[in-house]
DNA sequence: AACATTATAATCAAAAGTAATAATAAAGAT
DNA sequence: ATCTTTATTATTACTTTTGATTATAATGTT
């Protein structure tokens, strides 16, 4: 929470790195050794012992990280029952979500978001872009996340996280452990697509437009409601598709999928939140301010 | 310690007073306002409720200052341990000071230094200036504490206090209730001073030369060899005399004396501390860097 | 020597502080 | 009652301080 030099120790301390614990934090190295410089400065006396390559603590350094588990844990009780308070003062939030976002992005976040906050009650609604927008605006839910922005001019749209759409291939497949083709390549790959208006599909459409590739040069094999079916089918052909890197990430975690680069093509585009115009009510904002910090925008 | 932010909360719910606790924490009121509102923000809910010409704490404002002060226990556990862990290191620490600061700027900090650092042992000696000097060259002591630059090499030199000499009289002398007088006048005022050669006399004797105002005209009834003989003649006499002003703390405090403001005529000088160059012993800088910080210099 | 890691220095960005002043509510005066 | 006066917090523009970054040096390991 507060009192960051504290935890830069505590990151120092357990990785016993300067630099692993300026990854984590996410800051540079530099500015983790000037905080520690600062902190041993304050208690008089070295915290780590730098022998080369590696540090250690010292006994004062031991003996600080031992207090500063008990101020964080007394920092940690302090949030939890602040965040209870809230709780009390108001209801529950409802959310609406389209396929890919309310599938793959909100579920992870939406755990998080109820350890914070015990008692605030999610509802979340699945459904298209169209209809989220309508629900926003007639204010059926109080939230509404899209996959792509337009422009309703009731509603304010935030970007909160960057997608992207990759050609993907199960492990069996021929190009499964090819860093990289050339798009000309590209045409001789066997592919699965979304459906026609599916907005994953305009994305992608729009990119090939873009580096002058006809859609009409793909070898489209089969065109298929939902990123899931898409993934079944992969399994089992000699096929690939582009899917959200969102939509595949344990699968690529596991090794049943892998990542195609193709030369000179990304295809990038922003998940967006919507709420009214002016509308913003205290769970609303209590939500958003959690995902402005996890997302970290 | 650490997370100003919180002891600013702190220091606002225990006032209850945004502005009272700014003089307290030596900001200014906006700088408490603003942290104020950051930690509102942080916790999504107000801390304080501002009902015009005062303040209350919240139930979210009691629950933190529950939890602040838990938090602030663990704080001062560390630090008490962290010191006691210094302790160990190192012996005493012997400081030489001129007679003054000796006897009355010292004892108050020394102190507060032993309340932190139970275990550090100090020796203060007694001596002028010039022996003080002596001593920190021969090593014989650490640290000196003299009442005015001179210009010894071997010597590093740092004010760390401001002081000024001003006309003290007994609260029963005619001018004890005025404000002011004027330089002229105080010819007429008969005075007590310290002896030929004492330092506090060599400002005194300056700052009368630098207004052009000869010493001869001045009515020296008597001289004395130290403060606290003047002090004391004062207390009976129709006398005044120029001390320094932290000479006479306390009498002025309970009334007892009276400072008399003499138009256009300011004494001041500095406090030093002196040190051998570049000799630097841990306990010396530990209580150096105590001393910085009381002084805030 | 090559590598991995921390330290240092110059520069830039962000946060906190200040001064001046507005806004607001309570207390006192007419 | 209503109009100052007073005491207090809020706001704004600006300055200072602190923290973070980039690039590079220094140092110990392999």
């Amino acid at each position: 929470m507060f009192d960051f030099k504290l935890q830069v120790f505590q990151s120092v301390a357990s990785r016993l790195s300067f630099s692993k614990a300026a990854e984590d934090l996410h800051i540079t190295q530099p500015a983790v050794t000037r905080h520690i410089r600062q902190m041993e400065a304050h208690f008089n006396q070295k915290l780590f012992k730098r022998k080369g390559n590696s540090i250690a603590l010292t006994e004062a350094g031991k003996l600080l990280l031992s207090h500063s588990k008990l101020i964080f844990q007394q920092y940690e009780k302090a949030e939890f029952d602040m965040n209870s308070l809230i709780d009390k003062n108001e209801g529950s939030l409802r959310i609406a979500a389209s396929t890919t976002i309310a599938q793959y992005i909100l579920p992870e976040v939406l755990a998080k978001f109820h350890q914070k906050f015990p008692k605030i009650k999610i509802h979340l609604l699945n459904m298209n872009t169209e209809k989220v927008e309508k629900s926003v605006m007639n204010n059926s839910v109080e939230l509404g996340f899209i996959e792509g922005q337009s422009k309703n001019r009731e509603l304010a749209y935030q970007a909160f996280l960057e997608d992207e759409i990759v050609l993907v291939v199960d492990k069996s497949h021929p190009l499964a452990k090819k860093n990289q083709i050339s798009i000309s390549a590209l045409q001789d790959v066997p592919l699965v697509l979304r459906e026609k208006g599916s907005g994953t599909r305009e994305v992608i459409l729009k990119a090939f437009q873009h580096e002058n590739l006809k859609v009409e040069a793909l070898n489209i094999e089969l065109e298929l409601g939902s990123s899931e079916s898409i993934k079944s089918y992969l399994a089992n052909g000699h096929s690939g598709s582009f899917l959200s890197i969102n939509t595949v990430l344990k699968e690529l975690k596991h090794g049943d999928f892998y990542i195609v680069d193709i030369e000179e093509l990304q295809i990038k585009r922003d998940f967006f939140f919507i709420q009214q115009q002016g509308h913003h009510s205290k769970l609303n904002s209590v939500f958003l301010k959690f995902l402005q910090h996890h997302y970290n925008f």
